[in-house]
DNA sequence: TGTACATCAGTGAACGCGCGTTCACTGATGTAC
DNA sequence: TGTACATCAGTGAACGCGCGTTCACTGATGTAC
């Protein structure tokens, strides 16, 4: 036995962990496998020891960065808390500053969604399984009727503010697509049907300073 | 004069309206120039008598397709639709089956927004021009308190209910997250917190401060 | 304890290939006469 | 009217380069004795 076999492991997981932040960083297509070695301190040519192929890595390192996410949004300061009070600092948490800006940590869905979508069914699959998980995370965080829905519908929102706002050049112009992404929570508390009335939405919408007109 | 002026002019266009589609169908860095070129019916070494470099190709394919986006979300059939009820209509054809399959003819956004915001100045600035054209068009169509608020904070939920629409595998699964933001609209008043009514101060009334990078 | 050894993680040259871009050229065009 | 010509849009070979992947190898390791 010429190595212990964590060592393989350990090795393995350095790699996912370069890639995980390189491709969101850069892109799949637009980071070689030279690179993403050489960011684990490896060289090329042992990463075929490690993977089939670079797609089958995509799937690994989208599983490491969900996993962060899950971190970012139900722990690191937030596991007590629940209900509104827990959307509203997800809410700032993914729209905040920081993570505008934190390309190599951020989320994988602004990163790899468009990628992800025009790769074969491996990756996809991977994708669907670990956005299953982060949405199934946040509804138990959420609670209440429509739950899931909504955690989906908050996390298309947050998704698509970061998009934009990181795709603009003025930095005025990207705050304040985050800014009215974050706002959002306080008062969208509809259900999936939209016969709604308005009593559930006027009856929680006091959980964040909110003076809404056009009710 | 061997060729009349506006024949330059229309092979550049039919190069921009090919590299439109492709550049959505397939991402920017994936498709090829001599690609673009064939499915416009030139060749490659034509390219560059239009265009000093890809990236400005990508600047003038942008602008082709946020140019389609404006025609699908105010035009169309909904010219004379306004108020919520022009936002609920143009959100079912944002998030209708068709738009989901339809990578060559769809928003610019979910397909390239990512790319975008790795790219240079140039294509940034483009992308921020004509996002903020249709913005403007958006928010000038839903009217009242609002509107500028409103309308990125529906286009954001948009656009990031497509990318993980469509980068999910399971078909029930991609309608069941384009479902929950396509009803989204009939109950999502609210303001900008106050903000937006000039009392800058309660947008940094929020206690929370975001802090680490999340996703 | 020290040494020989089998294992296999990691190396780096090499493979065929497609990329963005350049450039000498070709040939379709409208004009001059 | 017909022909010679200048123009320049478009061609396609060629450029250097980096890609994903393969493979013969090297050398660090834990074990056997």
């Amino acid at each position: 036995m010429p190595y212990p076999p964590e060592h393989k492991r350990r090795t393995r997981a350095r790699i996912v962990a370069a890639a995980s932040r390189l491709f969101r960083r850069r892109g799949f297509g637009a980071t070689s496998v030279d690179a993403l070695m050489g960011a684990a301190g490896l060289t090329r040519g042992g990463f075929y020891a490690h993977f089939r192929s670079k797609a089958e890595l995509l799937e690994a390192a989208l599983a490491a960065a969900f996993e962060e996410s899950r971190q970012n949004l139900l722990a690191r300061g937030l596991e007590d808390s629940r209900g509104e009070a827990w959307l509203t600092r997800a809410a700032s948490r993914y729209l905040g500053p920081d993570h505008l800006r934190a390309l190599d940590e951020g989320c994988a869905v602004p990163a790899l969604g468009a990628e992800v979508s025009r790769s074969g069914d491996g990756p996809r699959r991977a994708f669907e399984r670990e956005l299953t998980r982060l949405i199934d995370g946040l509804a138990t965080r959420l609670g209440g009727p429509h739950a899931r829905a909504r955690s989906l519908r908050a996390l298309s929102t947050w998704v698509g503010a970061l998009t934009l706002a990181r795709a603009v050049h003025d930095p005025a112009f990207a705050e304040e697509i985050l800014a009215s992404a974050r706002h959002a929570q306080a008062s969208d508390h509809s259900p999936l049907d939209g016969a709604s009335d308005g009593s559930s939405a006027a009856a929680s919408s006091r959980g964040q300073s909110s003076s809404s007109p056009s009710g």
